[in-house]
DNA sequence: GATCATTTTGCAACCGGTTGCAAAAGAATC
DNA sequence: GATTCTTTTGCAACCGGTTGCAAAATGATC
């Protein structure tokens, strides 16, 4: 069994408050004292037990990190950067997967019972029930990839995807596409829906361009794949889409390319996130750029912060994205 | 405030002793009693605090999943099965990312202060010291998508590599190449050793056949695309490669269709993992497909026993892969 | 209703730590 | 060296639970 402090008092011949003094910084320990312990402490292999220090401390560091977005790949460099920039602040990430779930009770109970510290909510679909459970419980809570309101209930960090739906719609407009469309993610999603309304915000400042929608059944290849091919039916007149995200508009090309057309001469793309994948030479998609890295940094800072200070007052964190210009739409005219 | 034990206790006018037997089961509470408890604790919010309940039973039901795969998309799918296998028994992932780690010691000393019940190191690549050092800590230890032993020193849970190797080079064979190579990722995986080892094995048996290999620095798109770019100049007799992994095969489809020729007419690919993409119609890999379901059940299943036995014997346990035909290589001779 | 076996309950100690408080030790001053 | 102030130390209670043990309650049997 591993030693404990007890064992570390014994050997060194203190009491156990010194022990514990000496593993907790800030605390009043002499020089002497402190090479004693350490001395012990060493021989015998000793760490604190973090969770029975917890029940005093009332401190676990131990994050939820919940998410139900298992299949895009994004999420991969979203888990890599959390995992990494809360274990630099000696924060431990407890994962949470909520890809089946419809009620945060359980979700809650859990993170309650864990007693975590705080949690993050890295998700742009996940409804934002499950953020205002978590806070009602009483937990720090950030949302990253949420959803951006002048009257936040929770911390928000991302992006203003409203301002992505008209930026998508200036490139397209800039390049004089004279009929595009925006092909959603699922309807339901906040992220598509602000994303439509900036889009359309957009296009209702050009009469000109014929504008039409239509939202695939998910955020994935298969689904803008799919959606695509009946579209290619049915709207063959489309010259450019707004895609609702990368994997998205991997699953639209490969639908365009299947029908003989060619991307961009015949048919232009502009997808969102700016995911690994789209920089591959072989897919090489013109997308807006979501800055992760900041977004997740951010989000980790406020964690920290709200940590100290756990009624701070709710804010929203908007980063800025831009248009990543690779092969998928016919350049700006000159 | 969360409510705890004793507040339940108080409520319902019985001991703690009574309210802790009815949240633990298996204890001997009567009907009535349960009854009562039930009822103050929902009123009250109640659930129990599993960190403080852990310090008596010695169950965290905490389990540390170690990776330092986080820039292959099939360690996504890994993460996603992961999570929710072990939440389906109760388990809770607490997600470690070793990137950059070096060293077990940290990770050794940070799993033991929150007292996790088992760790599961899902890599291929991470060096099999880790692994080790957990088990010498104590800590019940399943290495997924590890190295085959004959005398595995932990549990491994994958699939056989030399095996794979040799299935590989027999799919070139059977398909008439005669000028074939091996393109492997970084030559420290052991994962890379033993599929080379295993292809050269197999094709030791057909001398008529030329064989050349080589190693990309990484399973990555970028890294298979530069190593491919390398090989069309100065192997441009090669006719059919047998690559790393999928990631590394699509940096090398596209370095191929880069120089203009055609897949599988000019040159044949076959890779391995079978990740979702490599379905994807405008990829459409021919792969060596790893059955990451049954190798993260098996492991889960694993870890469940080893709680209950800790020092149960080491295992190996391989599950067979098999080829998935799509477009990457010519077809097979009727 | 008395006797005995069985179940249910509460007491008190413990799990591995922290911390307020007062006593002990050390440093500074005269 | 005595006096005072400051720092260091140990005691004991506590964090939120569990559990062995003995006492109390219940049930079975005659």
């Amino acid at each position: 069994m591993a030693a404990t402090l007890k064992d570390v008092a014994a050997r060194a011949g203190v009491s156990r408050s010194a022990v514990s003094r000496t593993f907790t910084d800030g605390a009043s320990v002499s020089g002497k004292m402190r090479r004693k312990v350490e001395k012990a402490a060493a021989e015998l292999g000793y760490s604190p037990n973090v969770l029975a220090r917890s029940l005093t401390t009332r401190r676990t560091k131990l994050i939820g990190l919940i998410s139900n977005n298992f299949h895009n790949p994004i999420f991969l460099e979203v888990f890599d950067l959390f995992t990494r920039k809360l274990q630099e602040r000696g924060l431990r990430p407890l994962l949470v997967n909520l890809s089946d779930e419809t009620d945060p009770e359980n979700s809650v109970r859990m993170l309650r019972q864990y007693s975590v510290d705080g949690v993050v909510v890295a998700s742009s679909t996940l409804p934002p029930g499950f953020s205002k459970a978590f806070r009602d419980a009483g937990m720090p809570v950030v949302n990253s990839f949420g959803r951006y309101s002048s009257t936040p209930q929770v911390h928000v960090v991302g992006i203003d995807n409203r301002e992505c739906g008209r930026m998508a719609a200036r490139a397209l407009v800039e390049r004089g596409y004279k009929n595009v469309a925006f092909l959603g993610g699922p309807e339901s999603a906040t992220s598509t829906q602000d994303r439509f309304a900036g889009f359309q915000e957009e296009m209702a400042m050009h009469p000109d361009i014929a504008v039409s929608y239509s939202f695939a059944t998910a955020y994935s290849f298969d689904a803008g794949r799919a959606e695509m091919q009946r579209l290619l039916a049915s709207n063959p007149q489309t010259e450019a889409y707004f895609c609702g995200d990368d994997v998205l508009s991997i699953g639209v090309l490969s639908a365009v390319q299947d029908a003989g057309l060619r991307v961009p001469e015949n048919v232009g793309l502009i997808g969102l996130n700016d995911m690994e994948m789209a920089g591959w030479q072989n897919i090489n998609l013109t997308t807006i750029r979501q800055p992760i890295a900041q977004i997740i940094n951010s989000s980790v800072e406020l964690m920290v912060a709200m940590l100290d200070e756990p009624d701070r007052y709710p804010e929203a964190r908007l980063f800025p994205c831009e248009v990543v210009e690779r092969g998928t739409l016919r350049p700006l005219p000159t």
